[in-house]
DNA sequence: ATATAAGTGCGACAGAACTTGATACATTCT
DNA sequence: AGAATGTATCAAGTTCTGTCGCACTTATAT
């Protein structure tokens, strides 16, 4: 029962936008290699405190990394689910994917 | 080989960056189920023609979409080629993929 | 040649997003 | 308790985006 999903507009927008910015992207580049904590991930980027933790904050708010304290650090970990919805939108708008399946009228 | 080539940040920022507003993301979906003629967009989306040019050329430029002259219609359609670039992204930054394979500083 | 229809490009404005610096909060160390 | 360290939050400034209205281009039809 692989439907492909397609995930509605406001969630695949969400989404897609936390992935829309540099930065964040070589955060998740980081995070693809384990957890990292705040303090590592800012010597790497050389970014200010605050604005990485801006960041995170967007990536966490999308379901994208998830959070883990350990003392008085703070892990982030990738979270495969998000990836995983990323993946399935980028399958379920494949052209061909509704050749007949779908008569209505978006699609005549 | 499949060496998971994660594209870089800023081609990867620019097409997550296109699909960060749900215009384009409707736009997308409804091209999924065939070539549609801005008139058509326009139509189902009851979107300004202004609007829908701007939205189209963002993903046209990314590359997310072509277009087509067909006298006096321009058709646009999805690009294969860019979804799989996305899907390839979040396959290339799934945690474990680099499981012993880097040992580069970032993966210390 | 002119009229009409489909699309694009541009300027302006409003709202959203990013950066930075200061401040607050939580945890550990002494 | 007080100092130090790691992280979050807030406020202000700047830049980026999306929308709208209008002018401009290209193609077809009369």
């Amino acid at each position: 029962m692989p439907v492909t999903t397609v995930p509605d507009a406001s969630r695949a927008a969400q989404l897609f936008h936390a992935l829309s910015d540099e930065t964040r992207l070589e955060i998740v580049r980081l995070l693809s290699h384990g957890e990292r904590c705040v303090c590592e991930l800012q010597d790497v980027l050389d970014a200010a405190q605050s604005r990485l933790s801006f960041h995170l904050k967007t990536l966490k708010d999308a379901g994208l990394v998830s959070d883990r304290r350990d003392g008085r650090w703070i892990h982030y970990a990738l979270n495969r689910d998000a990836l995983d919805e990323i993946a399935e939108f980028a399958s379920g708008v494949r052209p061909g994917k509704h050749a007949g399946s779908c008569a209505q009228a978006c699609c005549d």
